[in-house]
DNA sequence: CCATATTTGTTGCTTAAGCAACACTTACTA
DNA sequence: TAGTAAGTGTTGCTTAAGCAACAAATATGG
């Protein structure tokens, strides 16, 4: 149990620099975004920041896993099927958390948008790998970024809809895993 | 010039106590307010509050004094008639002073309702006894008490508009001061 | 009315946050 | 491209805030 009681300075300085962060990434790009940016309009001196992160690259992985881990745990329960409809639901978590966290950044081009992809990418290799119940994460891996990168195509066009997409992509998809899939079948 | 510069902290403590105190008058009598409840959803420890007020009838004596003086200070610059227009306005200021402070109070029965009457009053005092160019108190405090009290009256008839209310009550305040707004005029 | 709980100020000690100065590494731009 | 500006981490020291425990004053309700 972690019951180490925090100091309430602590938790209200880390508030205050999470929310002064969110805040600009609402009309800044993360690149341009500095240390002394997110203190000041923080009100916070710029040596506490040091004191709570490493650097504002610590500060936005922190906030992302948060995040990602939130809406992931809202979309998925660990005892499902690893069919379709699943397939679809991981598409609308991607497409949800770019909605929740892409107000103003392109994807690609900067720093905050790939530490999205490779935690957006890592997330699901975890969940399949976990319901191919292996420890070979490399279908898994391959897995998630062929999904991702469907997922960025149907940015670039989005004639479907993202559902529709998701159906198209699916069959494919279950192919990367499809060996991993039939071994477990066999099994049960 | 004040320009010992204040610690940002002492600055932020002080905002979460004044901000929570607001809050919790909105919905609660001042007299059933402790300084726990004011520090806990401060989310501050109850000995800081006590390094910043000596109790909590001086944070509500320090907020009304600035938000009555910030009202006042709306309606009144030092160059005026003391007329009838004047005093239509005296009304209205503490009109709108009971507005912004009385959320959930009533008048006279609480603690914080006499801190108001008083603080009210004596703003009207200086006020009159500046217009007056005296620094006899007397008759200029005789006004407010009376001014004061006829605006409890009005609130507790309020047939008429303020406006005329004030009006009708005008010629009697005036004669108040009418010795020494005579005497002015002789100067003048 | 008396016992029990709650609130009030106060204190000594601990810890988080502020500050200023530092060397150093990127950015501008004249 | 040289030189100035702006940003980055780090440090030692100072100060505001947290905490727990205290006696004393006020509720409150059985």
């Amino acid at each position: 149990m972690n019951t180490a009681k925090i100091d309430p300075r602590a938790i209200r300085t880390r508030r205050l620099i999470t929310d002064s962060f969110d805040q600009l990434m609402s009309y800044k790009d993360f690149d341009h975004i500095s240390v002394k940016d997110i203190t000041s309009l923080a009100t916070i001196n710029r040596a506490t920041f040091y004191s709570h992160f490493v650097d504002k690259y610590e500060l936005a992985d922190v906030m992302l896993t948060e995040k990602i881990q939130e809406i992931m745990n809202e979309h998925f329960n660990c005892f499902e099927e690893l069919d379709e409809k699943m397939i679809i639901k991981m598409f609308q978590s991607i497409s949800q958390i770019h909605k929740n966290l892409f107000t103003n950044c392109r994807r690609g081009y900067d720093t905050f948008g790939q530490m999205i992809e490779e935690k957006v990418k890592e997330a699901i290799t975890l969940i399949v790998s976990h319901l191919l119940k292996t420890d070979n994460r490399l279908e898994a891996s391959m897995f998630s970024w062929a999904l991702y990168g469907a997922f960025v195509e149907w940015e670039l066009t989005s004639k479907e809809t993202l559902e529709d997409f998701a159906k198209t992509a699916a069959s494919a998809l279950l192919q990367i895993i499809d060996t991993s899939l039939n071994e477990k079948i066999k099994v049960v």
